[in-house]
DNA sequence: CGATCCGTTGAGGTGCGTCAACGGGAGTGG
DNA sequence: CCACTCCCGTTGACGCACCTCAACGGATCG
């Protein structure tokens, strides 16, 4: 993979790409973070996802991207052209069982995402989205307590399918019970993960 | 595929598998309808699709069910063992590839939900719920304009994150303005496609 | 040091949820 | 063939969780 990848460095709050472009690239993000949205006509927006190192970017079936992304922070990806990645594929079964496995997981995650777009209430809402980042930067083999947080209260209730206030009011609340503190550089100490989860589940 | 295939049928409203369960076996849909869905402990319902002829249920990374799944109508599925699919997909690589496009595709889908349910209102909710279920339907092979709507309006509301009353209000609503007409046998003619685009997406 | 962006907080409004009543159709049993 | 029941859908009245609009403060940057 490595003979047709080529290296991409984008500052923060640059676009990677944009819904409805030519979908010639898939990507990989080797650091730092990336949103992943779509947009309607008078600008209401939904981000569908947060992007960490080892996700990947721009599957497509179609010949279009069906999302735009942009970078949060400094970023580096790995950016494979359609048609390489696709010759490759072809000589590599296992390639495709990957792609596969990475597919299904993710649509495991945005059916979680639905329930909670759906149905949960703003505090539970913001606690789901506590714990799954927590998870998350788990499952890279970081650490599961103090998070990064690195996107903004707007790009949060575009997340959550709330306003960047009711983030903020939600957030303020779960300071003020002592369930998290603000640490430094965008970092969270979320100082009981137990009452979270309750929070999360609607106890 | 045949040779590892059981057939099932289902009568309408039986349950087929519950989140949690060992994920033994995957399905596709041959004739009738199903819904899949999420519970929380307090018994809110988020339903994250409904299925129909040539869609697939039962795709799973982990060993258990991510969602559980019920028929709507009569239903006749094709069931085949994990294993017996697993051994037929490493002879046969093509097989892989199809199903990485249907996972992709649901991807999209799912994304597209997400912005529904995160950002638009009751009526854009229940206009683009129309028009998608009538896209399907073409995508089929079948007409798209009386379409079939076997779900409640319970489905619905669990469906497009409101309650059925909304739904049953906004349906209303639409009969009202002679967009849609209610057709007997659970169909709907789809009276006005324009001004159903136009609801979808707020004008 | 002005401009801009982000986050916070308050006051007030509203879209949808909640609760409730009612009617029709389908299935069931007498 | 007719009650009876249950489920589904509809509609109304009311309340509330969240949105809207607004003001303000701190941080960053040219």
């Amino acid at each position: 993979m490595e003979a047709i990848m080529r290296p991409a460095h984008f500052a923060a709050g640059t676009p990677i790409f944009d819904e409805g472009e030519a979908a010639d690239y898939r990507f990989n993000v080797i650091s730092g973070s990336v949103k992943i949205y779509k947009l309607m006509s008078d600008g209401r927006r939904q981000i569908v996802g947060f992007l960490f190192p080892g996700d990947f970017l721009g599957l497509s079936q179609s010949e279009v991207y069906a999302y735009s992304a942009e970078s949060m922070t400094a970023t580096e990806l790995c950016r494979f052209s359609h048609a390489s990645l696709e010759n490759l594929v072809n000589r590599i079964p296992a390639l495709e069982r990957r792609f596969l496995g990475v597919a299904v997981n993710e649509l495991a995650v945005a059916q979680d995402q639905m329930l909670l777009l759906g149905r949960k209430t703003a505090m539970e809402k913001v606690a789901s989205f506590l714990l799954m980042l927590s998870k998350r930067a788990r499952e890279r083999g970081q650490a599961e307590n103090p998070i990064l947080m690195p996107m903004t209260r707007s790009d949060l209730g575009d997340y959550l399918g709330l306003t960047m206030e009711t983030v903020s009011r939600t957030m303020s609340q779960l300071k003020a019970d002592g369930v998290i503190a603000q640490l430094p550089g965008s970092k969270l100490d979320l100082k009981n993960f137990e009452a979270l989860y309750d929070l999360a589940e609607g106890a």
